[in-house]
DNA sequence: CCTAAAACCGATCGTCAATCGGCTTTTGTA
DNA sequence: TACAAAAGCCGATTGACGATCGGTTTTAGG
């Protein structure tokens, strides 16, 4: 899933829980970097198609929101980066993720770890 | 770092461990796709031009293999997807490899603790 | 120095995001 | 219900970039 820039930053604005039209999208960008509202209505369509937004109708125009929140979409896309570069995502994932680490702080890791256990408490409990 | 379908696989090809020459690399992917030997070569260049593979000349041709592993190829998408993404990539890409372990098996995350643990020990010793 | 092999250059094609003009559809209201 | 504004949708254009390949230049080795 590659995006350009602009569905990038349209995706941000929306991660932060926000619901717009195209209309309120428009008014936010246009000041930082100018466009068109057709522009911004493009790309908000474009997101859509991409299932990366979710649209109602509402009176005159859509409501947007973010079809998925932020960190799905970036385990989305690590999903991905398995699938185009390994035979067996999982493992060298893991293994890439662990090379990964060397750039995260000791308490950044420590982090990592309580969300794995966490996330172990909650299988074995399911399992059972 | 986005590559094509191509580049992709003759990355995949250096990752054996290889190093090869444009035309080795043709007379291995002439079965599987056709093609001519102009288009390896182009991209074998495009690849060194973006430092994924190295080369060096032997002879009348260049020898090329891969820069990077695969491991730290993949590491550094990862760190990608933490800039393009978020604002804080250290905190934001933890979270997300936290849902996107929930793909993973019981063997999978053990083995990514094991490994968090191993860079923890090296950690520490060179610290110190 | 000459020649074959390889590298390099440049053009073309296909895809896709960004951009925007203009046409169509929808909706609220008179 | 008819109409005008608002919004959506369509199509064309531009700019990147990968894939492709023909043709020219460079180079290594005899």
């Amino acid at each position: 899933m590659q995006l350009g820039e602009l569905e990038k930053q349209v995706l941000q604005y929306f991660w932060k829980g926000r619901t717009a039209d195209a209309k309120s999208v428009y008014a936010h960008f246009e000041k930082q970097r100018g466009g068109t509202l057709n522009t911004i209505q493009s790309t908000l369509d474009r997101l859509f198609k991409k299932g990366l937004l979710s649209r109602e109708k509402q009176g005159h125009a859509f409501q947007y929101s973010a079809a998925m929140d932020r960190q799905a979409f970036i385990a989305k896309l690590i999903e991905e980066i398995g699938e185009d570069y390994s035979a067996d995502p999982g493992s060298t994932l893991i293994a890439a993720f662990s090379t990964f680490s060397e750039k995260l702080s000791d308490d950044q890791v420590s982090a990592l770890e309580k969300l794995i256990e966490a996330r172990r408490a909650a299988d074995s409990k399911s399992s059972c």
